[in-house]
DNA sequence: AGCACGCCGACT
DNA sequence: GTCGGCGTGCTC
């Protein structure tokens, strides 16, 4: 056989468990193109762009029956060996097709055939007039107003998915002349900042964290840093960040999707002389690929962004960091359902370098990798400069009379903290009014009709919402069971707190931060400047306000209700409430005010709040792990779910089980089968939904059965019927 | 997943 | 007589 019949293994964008073979065509007298190179293949009736695997001798597949390959797309592969690798095992382990696994770790326009052209996006901006315009916005036009006054303070302009209205609207303006269409301006992300790099000192225990890691330098080696809020885990990032720089050498930094804030990019680029590679989710396709190829040609000397950027290639790989390395964010919760925590630890180990994982609230599983002495733990107990750790105290709820989820004790407490000039932050995981809508009359609900869930009040806007799928209404005037117009908001939300606020304290002003205030561009922004600034005085808010933000000023946090999560179903739930306690908590006092902490419950006595009060998070951390090496939970059990859903309700069930019948006969005498079982919460989006899941006390052997089983399931007669997915090491067992 | 092929019902 | 329903099978 001639030597120009080479074979080509390529992985092709499908939900298909394997690779194809196509022969090279007249190839000439090149070099056979690398594994990682993009290659246009014919595939069915269309054309794919696939990657090539490798380079073969012989197929399995009968020769007459091999296709050429139409188009070698790149000069150099896209992937180089390493992140090959990388995604390989990616594919294996999470048990996803390696077509699909290549295609969501390159940036979109890597995944079209076209060359990316060099010709940068168009924009939207103002014209003169426009700007005068967005003064007075023209009554009767909603959108064109939002339009011209989502511009005003936006001179580089906004791409039209942005904006978020349609093209007609802003053809409208542009025929009035208040907008035009120009080439965007190149991304200021992407261009050197010359700051003047301020040589800062570390506390004792910053040194020492640091001078770990450093010692660590040019070997695979992962750290845990443990660093209670306000001890300076980000000044230990940049200390580190810094002396690779000066060795040419990059480093990778991962936060979870809300941490990844303008603040915390304009620390970063104020900080270094060096253009950063930021992958933020407000970038287009064309800025994504330009901080990937950034990031691969070794101009980037740091990479920051959310999971994803995991897979983003590096020239000359230092260090990978891992911030709030606890958050379930950097789990990706649909497709490829990988950690990227994970997949850190396991690039760093092939490329050869430390990891550091850094959190207040260091996940279980990591704290378990301490104890079995695969990580090392680099401990920052203290707090940084002379603040002090607040006081943690919890408020019994039972019996006291009080309206809107505000005790008297606490009002007493907030009105202290405003006396003395300090912020008060209240937390509650809940945005909305109220979040059940009720009929005195008849006792009926209003409920989503698409999902098993209650509408939520959303009373500003007039509109019931559900926040489970997204669906909305205008709210019943009159009970549609029995005609009674006395509908009632039961229960609290944000939107109730903060309207009783401005009610207890007039004068005050109220932020309330949650997704509802902050839904447009730039408005979060707006927010966390005005409660860092000190211009607002209570700050109000969900997760958005817990997660990673500095508020010097705030003397006084309240988490407004701590029962939700203590009793519930999934093995975490303790877990994450704990750490979402300590995460509010660490907002008061950062400063040299002391800080409070108020709890307000109604179970005072419940174990995990009394530990966690007592003893702090690292204690409650350590006996909430020795409660799963006893219950044989992960850390100490390896978990797969297997999901299913339909808008038939019995079609997920009959694919589960015959699933599980699969399974056991694979079944080791460790491996476990839970189910199926109908998930919490049935129908979502008027989809029907059942879980299967799998536990064993070996991550080998759940590994073992998974390889076996999971090619077989598409063989199940009903698996046309239905939506499945395998999730891997699930953080969300519901 | 797409996309075609392939046999059985209500319509120009 | 057709348009079209979704069952079945394939993709190098």
């Amino acid at each position: 056989m001639p030597a120009s019949t080479l074979i080509l293994e390529i992985a092709v964008p499908s939900p298909l468990y394997r690779s194809f073979d196509y022969r090279a065509a007249g190839a000439g007298s090149d070099q056979p193109p690398e594994a990682g190179t993009r290659v246009l293949v014919p595939f069915g009736r269309s054309k794919v762009v696939g990657i090539l695997l490798a380079v073969k001798q012989h197929s399995d597949h009968p020769a007459g029956k091999l296709k050429n390959i139409l188009e070698i797309l790149d000069p150099e592969p896209v992937l180089d060996t390493g992140l090959m690798q990388l995604l390989r095992w990616t594919a294996r382990y999470y048990h996803h097709p390696i077509g699909e696994t290549l295609s969501t770790a390159l940036p979109a326009l890597l995944r079209k055939p076209a060359r990316p052209s060099q010709r940068s996006d168009m924009v939207w901006t103002l014209t003169e007039s426009g700007r005068q315009q967005a003064a007075q916005p023209p009554p009767g036009a909603p959108r064109q107003a939002l339009v011209l006054q989502a511009l005003a303070d936006q001179p580089r302009g906004l791409q039209r998915e942005a904006l978020q209205v349609p093209l007609a609207v802003l053809k409208r303006l542009q025929h009035k002349g208040w907008l035009r269409q120009v080439e965007s301006a190149p991304d200021p992300d992407a261009t050197p900042v010359h700051a003047t790099a301020t040589r800062h000192t570390l506390t004792a225990q910053q040194q020492a964290a640091a001078e770990a890691v450093q010692s660590g330098f040019g070997r695979f080696q992962p750290f845990l840093l443990e660093g209670v809020t306000g001890s300076g885990k980000t000044e230990v990032y940049l200390c580190l960040i810094e002396q690779l720089l000066q060795s040419g050498k990059q480093t990778l930094v991962l936060v979870p999707e809300i941490g990844l804030t303008p603040q915390l990019v304009a620390r970063f680029r104020q900080r270094f002389n060096v253009p950063l590679a930021v992958l933020h989710s407000g970038l287009n396709d064309r800025q994504r690929l330009q901080a990937w190829q950034q990031a691969a040609a070794g101009t980037a000397g740091l990479i920051l962004g959310t999971r994803s950027a995991i897979f983003t290639p590096l020239k000359n790989p230092g260090l990978i960091i891992v911030d709030e390395e606890h958050d379930a964010s950097l789990k990706q919760q649909d497709g490829l359902r990988y950690s990227a925590r994970d997949l850190a630890v396991w690039r760093a180990r092939q490329l050869h370098i430390p990891v550091l994982l850094g959190s207040a609230t260091p996940s279980l599983e990591s704290l378990y990798n301490v104890q079995e002495d695969r990580y090392r733990l680099l401990d920052l107990p203290q707090r940084a400069g002379k603040a002090l750790a607040p006081t943690m105290r919890l408020l019994d709820l039972r019996g006291q009379k009080m309206r809107d989820l505000l005790s008297a004790t606490l009002l007493e407490a907030m009105a202290a903290h405003l006396q003395r000039g300090g912020q008060v932050l209240l937390f509650l995981n809940r945005r909305g009014f109220a979040p059940v809508l009720l009929c005195h009359a008849c006792g009926w609900v209003a409920e989503c009709r698409r999902c098993d869930a209650r509408m939520t009040l959303h009373q500003r806007s007039g509109e019931l919402r559900c926040h489970h799928c997204g669906s909305q209404r205008r709210i019943d005037r009159h009970c549609p069971a029995c005609g009674s117009s006395e509908l009632l908001g039961i229960g609290e939300g944000t939107e109730r707190i903060e309207q009783a606020l401005q009610q207890h304290f007039p004068d005050i002003p109220v932020l309330r931060i949650d997704r509802d205030t902050t839904r447009r561009k730039g408005e979060l922004e707006a927010a966390l400047s005005a409660a860092g600034s000190g211009a607002a005085r209570i700050l109000l808010g969900t997760q958005m306000l817990a997660k990673g933000h500095h508020f010097p000023g705030v003397t006084l946090a309240a988490i407004l209700d701590a029962d939700q999560g203590l009793f519930s179903s999934d093995f975490r739930a303790g877990e994450r409430m704990a750490q979402m306690i300590v995460q509010v908590a660490g907002r008061a006092g950062r400063a040299e005010k002391p800080g409070e902490v108020m709890i307000q419950t109604h179970h005072p006595d419940h174990p995990l709040l009394l530990q966690l009060v007592a003893s702090g998070y690292p204690a409650f951390a350590r006996a909430a792990l020795e409660e799963r090496r006893e219950a044989q939970l992960p850390p100490y059990a390896s978990m797969a779910l297997l999901r299913a859903e339909a808008t038939d309700s019995g079609h997920p069930r009959a694919f589960l089980e015959a699933a599980r019948e699969l399974a056991e006969a694979y079944q080791g005498e460790t491996v476990q089968l839970w189910g199926p079982v109908a998930a919490p919460m049935e129908r979502r989006a008027g989809r029907y939904r059942a879980q299967l899941l799998i536990q064993a006390q070996q991550r080998g052997e759940l590994q073992r059965l998974l390889g076996h089983w999971i090619p077989l399931l598409a063989g199940i007669p009903q698996v046309r019927r239905v939506r499945w997915s395998i999730d891997v090491d699930p953080v969300d067992l519901f």
